[in-house]
DNA sequence: TTTTGTATTGAATAATCATTCAATTTTTAT
DNA sequence: ATAAAAATTGAATGATTATTCAATACAAAA
């Protein structure tokens, strides 16, 4: 059987961004695990069958459960980071419709689901007895608020809105998410995708009232 | 040693209100377990403990550990719908100072401190595998909505604002508030009760735009 | 092919924890 | 005061689970 490194050249050492199969396997099958039957019942058995690994070896590649979840949630974490900062980049595009393009990454099927959701939720519940967990969705807020920040500077610029400083439309926005994604968890009848981004592209609208984009 | 029934009138069965001091102490013991030290550290051991009565008494008064934790659930459901439900019922009370006393309650620090909200966003982490959370927080979010949309409808009314409607302004407030609590627990230094009352308050503030008591 | 080093297995271990229940204490009724 | 009933204890049980590690499979080198 093939359980060996990918990308490895032979007779060459492998690049630190080199990662095993296996090590992206146990990440997916622990995301997808918790995804499945909550933190609370994730356990090393579930995630190595769910990979289709031995148990031993998953506890061996991570060194231990609880670094396994940490690598998780830093998984996570990086890949929503990547899904928003080419927003934020994109300069050559006007700064509203980069927004608007924000709030539809946010509320797409990708990342707004309820698999995603409740794993993440999974972890929020842990912030407060574990700094790891803490530290990387800190360390993602923060990045997240000042581009977030800059880019509705730019906005009241052009139009010429004074009344919502760039920090308050950036954390009403931010907490809107945040608890729109939990609504999503307990009712996705009502709160499904759509609905919840008419909701937030209609509080633009109240900032905004000029701009028809947020209609 | 006196162990017994509380209000217990000698003689006469007790009413079905009445419940035992264990009955509240060991559910007390359980929120104040899961905010010290989360949901998945949470034993009948540390409950028990804190609780002063024995381990095989907790299990045996609560039929189970998911029992008591069920229970532990709806009593906080209780205690903060007692808080909000007699603010909406005071019928006297103009409609905006009204919600501006829900506003007030829902970042009081008896309800917005970082213990309690660990807690619910820790049940919040198992709703999707726990059929009794979801029905009470369900339940919960139903009532408050439909009394916040009746709200709102009446100060649409009185403000003669017609460009959002009551559901979604009572959506928009009802997820911003979900959310500003995460990110109490998050950044309590940031996210300081007044900092998100008054985040809260402008929201109003840019919807009823000639109101100044949202100011 | 043989050797050597690495990857992977799976069974054993030890710790944790919910639950049970016989024994004990406390309360109530007579 | 005594007996009967109810409340409460705490130690034992059995299930679950992270972690370890000796044994095996595999790949690369010679």
């Amino acid at each position: 059987m093939m359980k060996a490194l990918v990308n490895k050249k032979s007779s060459e050492q492998a690049s630190e961004t080199e990662i095993s199969v296996n090590h992206q396997k146990l990440i997916d099958a622990t995301i997808e695990t918790i995804a499945k039957r909550g933190l609370a019942d994730t356990t090393i058995a579930h995630v190595a069958k769910r990979a289709k690994v031995s148990q031993g070896y998953a506890n061996f590649r991570f060194k231990s459960k609880d670094n396994l979840l940490i690598s998780s949630l830093q998984y996570l974490s990086d890949e929503y980071k990547k899904s928003w900062q080419k927003i934020f980049e994109e300069k050559n595009i006007d700064p509203i419709d980069r927004i608007i393009r924000i709030i539809q990454n946010d509320f797409s099927s990708k990342i707004a689901n309820r698999n995603k959701i409740s794993v993440w939720i999974a972890f929020y519940s842990e912030v407060k007895f574990r700094p790891s967990y803490l530290a990387i969705c800190q360390r993602q807020d923060e990045i997240y608020s000042q581009q977030m920040e800059k880019l509705v500077s730019e906005i009241n610029n052009i139009a010429n809105q004074k009344e919502f400083t760039p920090k308050e439309v950036s954390e009403t926005y931010h907490s809107m998410v945040d608890g729109l994604w939990q609504r999503i968890l307990f009712d996705p009848k009502i709160y499904t995708n759509e609905f919840c981004k008419n909701l937030v592209l209609k509080y633009f609208k109240s900032i905004y009232v000029n701009e028809d984009r947020f209609a």
